[in-house]
DNA sequence: CTGTTAGCGCCTTCAT
DNA sequence: ATGAAGGCGCTAACAG
């Protein structure tokens, strides 16, 4: 690969002319200019971002570390990082977390070495997040959804308990009284803030949950299709259910296709993501959507804010989720 | 951030040694070591990848280009690639190729100048994709899927016309006569050769096909519903139909479903992809399931071969996808 | 067993 | 309007 100084060899200049060409970092007489473009051209010369990231300590890459890549909503939400990314100049090293403690630490000091300029994390909040090396680091790091207790960066909320709140009260108001929530594992914050939105709700209508209306399973499809399984088993069953993802949504939808069930007219039920899935479900999935092109535009803002040196004090932004009526949900009966 | 220098003068000894101890690239003594150790602990020093990348002319990185990072066939694809990468030591820079030739461009050209060691290529084989940049480039690419032409380059096929052709050998077996396929825009090489397959096995059992149950939409669920409305329409309804993505496919089912057409009962549903949502669609589909992790493993063992120099002749891998018979196919009737 | 030194490719003062 | 030269942080000869 060409370098600067061939480049200015051939062109009979210094290669301190050949960067400022290149950079149009100060005048140049025609005729040489196009002379190193010319030849620039010829080598197929391409500046190495390397050498210049060792110059300027700045790297234009920003590490997204999550949970999961491939399952859809966040797949969804780093489409639109890498975008918003993009648009300003900077490049997106994809991680995922997946694997647990050991590959995230092993991921982190990685990425540290490669001089990340950001870090956007949207943790899963497991147990098992509780990274030393996080908390002494000093890159930006934005935080999506989800506050790691005790590291200190700017946080981008989307409203989890607001939104579990707003799931049940369109059901509420739609006359069911015996609602089921089913949810991810207890010990994940995220499923516990929505499931606490639900409790409110629940409590705030004066309808009491019985213990056997909450059920957790895997934050997956197998694990919605488990949960409904057992709920739907139940002698009683409850008129709707919140699911607080549309994954595990999803799998419910089929058990219950599966046992017979109609939805909406005998069983109700709203998710929460939005996944692009859920619009042509059978049938299309009532669901809470949390703003993940806003949220991710808003956390590169803020983190190229911070990376540009912007000295602001910690920011937390809330934003709001809607909620999506489409054809899950119904009146009881 | 701390510097190998600054580590140095803190321990008391040469930069080199420094280094040494890191890399365990020769003799240290042992008190030497410990102290050096301890001061790198203390500064919390980290050493720099891009000082090294400078120096070894490797950035342990590579680019990974798909169409739409957020599709979840793609996000499965890119899930797999990053796991065999982190594996060997390498990042993966995420680049949607999404938004036209521009942007590719574009990011091609950051790839290039961020030194990346390789790249693995998935191209939709729209036409815009002809980039000049790209054979002139001197990077290893392995490309998936899809042949760009022109670009001499590894390939890891997932045989796309047998997939096609499987899916609808399948549907014939069952006794299905009136069969129609559903695919994405006709310029799109993966559909193309899909529907090539679906076409040789109609052609050898004897069955014609009329034009208009060859039915073209966007690549997406939207698409599929669109079509499935349309053929749902006519005056006699094929009993079943192959869609070449399960995307579609999805979609499909969901406007059967809104029409009351009853899956698999009067009309069998064949998708191709085996996406994560296919198993717990209504009914679960059937579908084509291209080994995904094996070809994204595949890609990243031929792409660093060709990092670490291996001088082999270009190589044109073809994988085998299954079919996997879920609950959507049904003899007719 | 340890230190000195010459770059890797680029930017950027400082001279001219 | 253009050059020369130092240095970013690290590795790898080359010398002791």
């Amino acid at each position: 690969m060409a370098t600067m100084k061939q480049v200015a060899a051939r062109a009979g200049v210094s290669i301190s002319t050949v960067s400022h060409v290149i950079n149009n970092t100060r005048v140049v007489s025609d005729d040489v200019r196009q002379r190193v473009l010319g030849i620039i051209d010829e080598m197929r010369y391409i500046p190495s971002a390397v050498a210049r990231s060792l110059k300027n300590d700045k790297t234009h890459t920003i590490g997204v570390l999550v949970p999961n890549s491939s399952n859809p909503y966040f797949a969804e939400l780093i489409r639109w990082i890498e975008d918003a990314a993009f648009g300003l100049g900077y490049n997106i090293i994809l991680c995922n977390a997946h694997g647990g403690a050991q590959k995230q630490t092993a991921y982190l000091r990685l990425l540290m070495e490669k001089r990340i300029d950001g870090l956007v994390l949207v943790a899963s909040g497991a147990d098992d997040e509780q990274d030393l090396l996080l908390r002494h680091e000093t890159v930006p790091i934005v935080q999506l959804e989800r506050a790691l207790p005790g590291l200190d960066a700017d946080l981008v909320l989307a409203g989890q308990e607001e939104g579990g709140y707003q799931a049940t009260r369109h059901l509420i108001e739609l006359g069911h009284r015996d609602i089921a929530c089913v949810s991810g594992p207890a010990d994940l914050p995220r499923t516990r803030e929505r499931v606490g939105g639900f409790m409110r709700a629940m409590a705030e209508a004066g309808l009491t949950v019985a213990p056997d209306r909450i059920v957790h399973e895997e934050f997956t499809s197998a694990g919605g299709h488990a949960a409904f399984t057992r709920l739907l088993g139940r002698e009683q069953r409850p008129t709707a259910v919140f699911v607080t993802s549309d994954l595990m949504a999803l799998g419910g939808l089929c058990a219950a296709g599966a046992a017979g069930v109609r939805v909406p007219a005998q069983l109700s039920v709203v998710g929460y993501d939005d996944i692009a899935g859920a619009g042509y479900a059978l049938p299309p999935l009532t669901t809470v959507a949390p703003p993940k092109r806003d949220m991710a535009e808003l956390a590169i803002e803020l983190l190229i804010d911070r990376i540009r040196g912007e000295h602001a004090p910690l920011r937390r932004t809330a934003l709001a989720s809607t909620l999506v009526v489409r054809a899950s949900t119904a009146p009881p009966q």
